[in-house]
This record gives C-alpha cells, structure tokens and sequence, in this order.
DNA sequence: TATCATTTTTACCGTTTGGTCAAATCTCTT
DNA sequence: AAGAGATTTGACCAAACGGTAAAAATGATA
C-alpha cells in the first residue's frame, strides 16, 4: 500500500492524469473531432474514430466509457471556444468598432476551427439533442446581455433600428458559412479541395455589409 | 399476352405509375427527407425511415433499391427547389428590389422546406459527396451568370463594390440560418419547439442589413 | 370470377456496430 | 530487478444494419 491514488477506476476520474494518459485523450478527440463534423453523432462510428486515432477499439474505451462521452468532452471544449468572440464584446466601444471585430473574431475562428464549427452544426441540425441545455441557458443569457448592449446603441442612434439578436444571428451564419459550407464555397469559386483563399474576401464582403452600405445613397431609403 | 407493360422489372423503370406505387414512392421520400435531414446519410438508417413510413423495410426496398437511390431521389428534388429563387433574378430590376426579392424568396423557401434545408445542409457538411458534380457545373455556372449581373450593376455605381460571389453567400447563409439553425434560434429567443414566428423579424433584419444600411452615415465610411 | 401482375410479408443473411472481458504487455517507481 | 499499476490487445457478444429470396396476399382487368 505505497500509492494512494485511486485504482480500479475509469482513467478520466482518477486524480492526475499520466503522459499516455493525457496523449492519447488528445489524439481521440482529434480523431473524434474529424469523424464527428464530417458525419455527424449518429453518422461516426467508433471503428472510424479508432482507425483515425490509429487505436483499437478497446483501447480507445479504456479512455472514454462510450461513443457519448467523447460528443460531450467535444461539445464542453467547443462551447468555450464558440463563446469566446461573443463575449469580448463591449458597450464601451464604437459599435462599428465592436462590430467588425466581432465579424473578424468569428470569421477567424471558422478559418482557425473548421471542423469545430461543422461539428456544432451537425449538433443544430440533429436538433441539439446534448447541448440544448446550453442554449437555453448560458448561451440565451450571454446573448441577451449583448443584445441590450445592441439595443443601446439604437436607442442612441449610433446603430440603426433592428431586433440585435437577428444580427447576431446574421453575423454567426455568415461567417459560420465558409466553414459549415466551405465545400460549396470552394466548388463555385473554382478553388481546389485545400484552398481556403477565399477568407480576405469574405472578410472584405461582411465589412462591407455590417460596417458599410451595400446599397447606394438614395436607392431605398 | 394482354399487356404489353414491362413486367418482372424495377418498378421505377416501368413505363407508367401504378396509384399503389405513386402513393408508396410520396410516403417512402417523405419519411426520408424527415430521417436524413435530421441525422444525414450515414446517420439515417432504412429501418427508421421504413418505420417513419409506416412500411416494412423489404417493402421499401420494392420502390427504391437501396439507401443511396432514396437519398439521390430526395436531393435531385431538392436542387431544383434550391436553384429556383436564384433563377429569377433579373438584370433588368432595380438592384434593392431584384436582390430584396431574392432573399424573401430564400426566406421563404427556408420556412416552407426547413427539411429541404438541412437535408442540402448536411450534405454540406459531409463534403457533398453526392452533388459536387451539381456544385461544380450548374450551380457555378448559374452562380457566375448571376455574379455577373451584380458585376454590372456594381460598374454602373447601382451597387456597393464587392464580390458578387461573396455577396451571394451572404444571402444564402442568412436566409438558410433560419431552417437549419432553428433549434438555436428558437432557444435564443425562448420560443417553442413549433414557434416559427420569428421569419418576420428575420426578414426585416435582413432587409435591414442588405437594402438600407446598419451604421448611421458618417460612422466608419 | 378467373387470371395475371403488383404489392406485401416472413424469414432470413452477412456485415457492421457499440461495447465487454480477461489476459497479456508495458511503464513507472522503489 | 521486482512489484504494482497502467495500458494494450484479441476474442468475443448481442443488437442494429443494409439488403435478399420466395412465398403469400392483394389489386386490376377481362
């Protein structure tokens, strides 16, 4: 009886983690990570995840306890990283400042965490079934927060007269799009499988439509 | 030796549709479309979609051969739906009325086919494994008319300098956001799982952002 | 109503899937 | 070098999967 770390249980619960431990938990969720945003939860297989972490199956159970619990460690890490441009927002700057580093936040994030973004996609196609929770509670409260830092600007005319919550919903689809839809992107544009090219571009257009005007002076309003 | 229709064959090749087998076919794709637009090809299995049907599966496999021919049969219809609102942009408008009829009739397509949006979504997601050939061809085809119809009302200083392509993107991600983010949607705004109440907020937002402008003159440009 | 084609069902098949178990191997500490 | 714990493996399992074959039931038509 010389150790006292607790023995005989799942890896993930005991005390301190090893270096194979903390190894090989990276190299699953990287695996898990490719095979879930590209298939989705009910779509990826265990098989798949364990051939892309050059694993077996077994090996890779020893690590997590089933399919389920590799999508949540996923989800929880994503969620974090989903957030973060969200939250920097501030009601002391320019709103045409917040904004636009707002849109560049997100759209660096989709060029930076492709794979994280489709997997959450997956998530909201499938209907949200682990993370519906989150969405009604810690990512409602975050957006209402900024929302009334949205309506604030409006009531002081700093920004024009709409509901806040749809543009965020309108800068979160476009900038998740070159991420979520980059096959589509690439394959109109010409571009070959790896290019992502296209992001100073979509920088350029979403300045254009949030901070500038598309149309001209006179033509509608 | 009465009928001359082909017998002992597919019963898709046949000359003409049965009633039995018009009606089966509607209930099969429609099941389909409910099955493969939640959870994708991989993720959708017979047996669910035959249970959607209220079918028994070898009965299903009497209409369509295997997995893939219901989900090819189900995209084929899609496209059309999906390229139609992009068609009838004309050169011939007014750029704020041409592009604004364009997004409501995006919007629309988004309220009336939600599954048809993630179906098209989630085949996104998976690389577009079934219609790169469509995205490549007609769709790009379709896109650099369009994109060059933008081009010259860009050239006649009708509308703001930018991308067409991007521009095009832009509409897309917006309007399509609502059918297949709508379990985000819904949560944000703290609405019902049915509640689809927020597409009249979403158009004037995105009429908001894409007719008239979102920062006050003078701000940035 | 008899006949033939169409439709549906029952019983399967081989493979894939998520997951378990115990034994074997490896690693780290003393 | 030895022992204890951590890691890995191979063999396996039941259920779900995509799909088939042939018989049974139904429908249309003459």
């Amino acid at each position: 009886m010389t150790q006292i770390s607790a023995s005989s249980e799942n890896p993930a619960e005991r005390r301190s983690k090893t270096r194979i431990q903390k190894e090989n938990e990276t190299r699953i969720l990287l695996a898990a990570l490719e095979v879930f945003s590209e298939n989705g939860f009910r779509g990826a297989t265990l098989d798949r995840i364990a051939a892309t972490a050059k694993m077996s199956k077994p090996n890779l159970l020893y690590y997590f306890k089933n399919k389920e619990e590799i999508h949540v460690a996923l989800l929880t890490d994503l969620l974090d990283v989903w957030l973060a441009p969200l939250r920097e927002i501030s009601p002391h700057g320019e709103p045409a400042d917040e904004i636009g580093s707002y849109i560049r936040r997100k759209l660096e994030s989709s060029r930076q965490f492709p794979r994280e973004s489709r997997l959450f996609a997956n998530e909201m196609l499938a209907g949200a079934p682990h993370i519906g929770d989150f969405l009604q509670s810690e990512l409602k409260q975050l957006v209402d927060e900024k929302a009334a830092i949205f309506q604030g600007w409006i009531d002081e005319r700093r920004l024009a007269p709409c509901d806040p919550r749809h543009l965020l919903f309108a800068i979160w689809s476009t900038t998740q799009h070159y991420a979520d839809f980059s096959v589509q992107v690439r394959h109109v544009l010409g571009l070959q499988p790896g290019d992502v090219s296209y992001y100073e571009e979509a920088l350029s257009m979403l300045e254009t439509l949030f901070l500038s005007r598309l149309m001209p002076p006179g033509s509608t309003d």
